[in-house]
DNA sequence: TTGCCCCTGTTATAACATAACGAAGCAGTG
DNA sequence: CACTGCTTCGTTATGTTATAACAGGGGCAA
């Protein structure tokens, strides 16, 4: 590549992000992946959203450091993001957002941890459950007609409690 | 319009699928809604297939009996469709399937039926459930932070039970 | 040094969805 | 019937989301 290499990492986060960086960072060392500046980036930008984000905003947010920035370079970033359990997709919104989890859990890929999304259609924000009433039900009702599961996309859109004391 | 109208009626379905469109119409109507010529020929059109069918692959099927079938054409009926509840939307494949219930069910558009969906990612079915422990949690954890339910979307990825059979 | 794997750049295109505007059809009313 | 209002549909254009395919670079181990 020509021109002087730019460090992508000047891209500052606040103090709470970059500590999430960090602590993804060593997450996949452990897994034996590395969370390249690319990777890094997009993570930070998502997580500093306070909203689920789209593909397209990030590639946006991206080429301000990053000028070949395409597409495929955003999708593969969420992919391997989305593979490592580090964000989640709203599939509704075609969106990403951090996983809330991650960082909390000390076991792998497969540690089975599962969530649902409350996504409130006012202010647009979503929050992660992690409610296990609510999977273990889905995992049975599944298995009692011999399905077996895989993985669970459960997203709830409704109001949130701040939106609706404000509507009242 | 030039040109001797068609009736697009020709379509012809098998006879469950018929039957299932005549009550469809009977319900539409009873809504006060009506169940047009090209909203028919949609909904025989998912109500056909085995497996959740897509807006464009809706579209080149529509077209050989609807010279004009444009997007929107296609989008329109299944707005109303899925407003009537007579389809549903898998996000997660960007499909649409027939309902299971609403043609059993004597209740409005507010009757509160929610699904789940198990999609094998095998053979590409997908099955309809109606779990109410898993609704009543789902709601219930939502409401424990205070949200207020819209709708659930709940999609389960995995392996049907013929499937797994097959693989064995 | 060679070969391999992972990651990225680049171009192009596929797949999914909606905006906007006008005209045709249909129901109820006077 | 003529008028009116509403729903539905035709049409063109565009917006949005996602992936295919192939080439190059860089590290690492045999």
């Amino acid at each position: 590549m020509p021109g002087p290499s730019v460090q992508m990492n000047e891209m500052r986060f606040p103090g709470d992000v970059e500590d999430r960086l960090s602590l993804s960072e060593r997450y996949c060392a452990l897994q034996g992946s590395r969370l390249t500046d690319t990777r890094r980036q997009v993570l930070g930008m998502i997580l500093s959203s306070p909203r689920p984000i789209g593909a397209y905003d990030l590639l946006d947010l991206l080429r301000s450091h990053h000028r070949n920035a395409a597409p495929p370079t955003v999708y593969r970033a969420l992919e391997f993001l989305s593979d490592h359990g580090l964000i989640h997709k709203i599939e509704r919104l075609s969106a990403f957002v951090g996983c809330s989890h991650r960082l909390r859990c000390h076991h792998g890929k497969a540690c089975g941890h599962r969530a649902q999304f409350l996504i409130c259609r006012t202010c647009g924000i979503v929050k992660e459950l992690e409610n296990d009433e609510t999977e273990s039900a889905v995992n049975l009702a599944a298995r009692n007609v011999g399905f077996h599961v895989e993985h669970t996309t459960i997203e709830v859109e409704g109001i949130c409690a701040q939106c609706a004391e404000h509507v009242s």
